[in-house]
DNA sequence: GATGAATGAGCTTTCATTCAT
DNA sequence: CATGAATGAAAGCTCATTCAT
């Protein structure tokens, strides 16, 4: 499945698909090679087109590059969007907490090139190609922190925390799991489980 | 400080200092940009030496990184083990923890280019270089499982956790900090003071 | 007028339309750019086509640029003909070199990017696409030549000077206007009359 | 001779010999291909070196470029130079231009791939690589353009005609001899002889 | 010990050209 | 007639690496 994903909807036109292929192909190369180590020939091999087709559909290396980075976090966050507004309206902050958490982390480790590429790459990538990433992890950001706060109003988490940096600390624990979690050795309910523990209660704390 | 530290110690020859000043600069180059994106010239230039003089003390690309990934865990567990034979006999697991919570960040943060150069590359770097780190890790990890898991026998943390997943979610909030931290903007012990609150909570649970 | 010149005449249905536009650009750009430096690309934008178009009207760069090339000069030469035809039959051959000088300058500085092109390029152009060019400024020389030798014979020029040599001193000095006469900035009427009386005196002498 | 000239004096040391081995083949290059035809790959083949090599010496092939069109015109002007110093102080201006001229055509003809390159495309360059030449040319016309002056002054030609548009022609009769004269079939003394008659007598006039 | 000089491999990118539609 | 899509070849350029000095 992490393969195979399709990055957004739309068209299906042949071009579009082969359009997609590229893409889908950039995240994966991106993901497991880093910034600098990407080469359009990876890329082409993988999408089963020439280097040069590339070109076609996009003006330059740093232009495919930026497109992934900052779909990466788009799909997050339209991924994110779409559970949270199916909750019930009564939800508690900190049960929409507990399901952004499982959001991500599915999406993270089951789902998506895009978002690890985006995750792993956000420190190496030049700045030009960055701008626009951290537009958008601002925006998904925003979301957390609004989540996080109603909590704090709550009394559902500690009031003495300061959100910015709690919030960095869940996205490191989070994000770290692409790095070290084995789809094939482990189950990925356990693991959202013993996350979703760790960083409520870390949260909740005494 | 971080920018110059010296990696252990040792002969200062001139020739020794050479070495260790292209070590450094590799730690550094690779700490910002990444595996494929280290250019030797980079380096050289950081060292001031011109580059073909690296191949004086290092027979390879690959083996000038090589030494930098693995003493950069290598040096992280020296310095956590330091720290730890310096608590009085009867430290409770939980306090030898929160310890080793506040060595990590502060060498991955303060002091060293070598830390956040194998933290961020640990996923990028090609087989052939991993393997020695990964022998470091497993070394650097089993000390912090041996903590975690006295903790647990002593009733300090819940029993019902994985260890293995726990110290990973740990790692990673830690090890994302240096991603988003900023030296010139945050204070390094509200950083420390709140990551341990979050961890320690995080697994001591209800 | 510079830009929107029609070579030749004939049939003017919509496909005969597209050609001819595609043959004024490219004549156009082949004067600005240089043989190498023509890029079919250019070539279609100038002339409101998709590249692969110009596949329907020539069978290859080579081609297309041969017949503006050709027809560059074969144009000069029609104009050059129709001109002298039309001065009366007494006319001294002094006379009718004064015309030719005359029709010369303003075609190739008023009228032609075709002129220019075949000037400028005449000697980086690959062999193949030479011969033909080659062929016609035979035929065009000699229309000079004649003349010249006429005047030679009336006494109306020195009689010691090379035929040969006399022409491509000449053409020389007309063919450079193209590199540094501004239609911006100078009267073509007096350029005209300033060469004129140049190359007239240049070959009369004393 | 014209394939072997050297460009300037200086130091013969192995690498500066190298520089120069690739400025004569880029100047060569330049001057039968053309601007946009000259390939990096075709002036190290010359050179004998191969093509990254170019890049030691060279920013980059506009740099290369740039470089030999400068040279060739400033060449040129050396060339002239010197000779306009040795004749007696009391030579007349008109004498003065026809060892000009002759200076000017030997060496376009005889000795410099560089002034062939540097004339023949100095309307197809782009504008970046133009500059610093333009600069060279106007300080080299404005010698041309001292003597012409100094003899409108003596009286030794006309005085009716404009001075700018007199060199340009004359330019124009000088500089397109390398477009026609072939060295295996004529005398250098015959045409520079016969130019100098061209000339001075389309100057002089009655 | 260190460097100036050079190279070979491989990268991104451009461009003429083709072909199914 | 014309175009969207794609390719093969080749270009400029970068970089790790070598080697004589």
């Amino acid at each position: 499945m992490a393969d195979t994903q399709e990055n957004g909807s739309g068209s299906d036109s042949k071009s579009a698909r082969t359009r997609r292929r590229i893409l889908d192909s950039a995240a994966q190369v991106l993901s497991n090679k880093g910034y600098a180590g990407l080469r359009l020939s990876d890329v082409a091999d993988l999408a089963e087109v020439q280097a040069p087709a590339i070109y076609y559909y996009f003006s330059s290396r740093e232009d495919l590059i930026e497109e992934v980075m900052w779909s990466g976090v788009a799909e997050l966050r339209k991924h994110l969007e779409e559970a949270l507004d199916k909750l019930p309206d009564g939800t508690t902050p900190l049960d929409r907490f507990s399901v952004a958490i499982e959001e991500h982390l599915r999406h993270e480790l089951d789902l998506s090139n895009y978002a690890t590429a985006s995750i792993r790459n956000a420190g190496q990538v030049p700045q030009a190609i960055r701008e626009r990433q951290v537009a958008e992890e601002n925006a998904y950001g925003a979301i957390w922190a609004d989540i996080l706060r109603a909590a704090q109003s709550a009394g559902e988490i500690r009031g003495d925390i300061d959100v910015h940096t709690a919030l960095m600390l869940v996205f490191g624990a989070m994000n770290w799991t692409s790095e070290w979690w084995d789809p094939e050795r482990g189950d990925i309910d356990d693991l959202v489980s013993t996350a979703k523990a760790f960083i409520l209660n870390g949260l909740a704390g005494s």
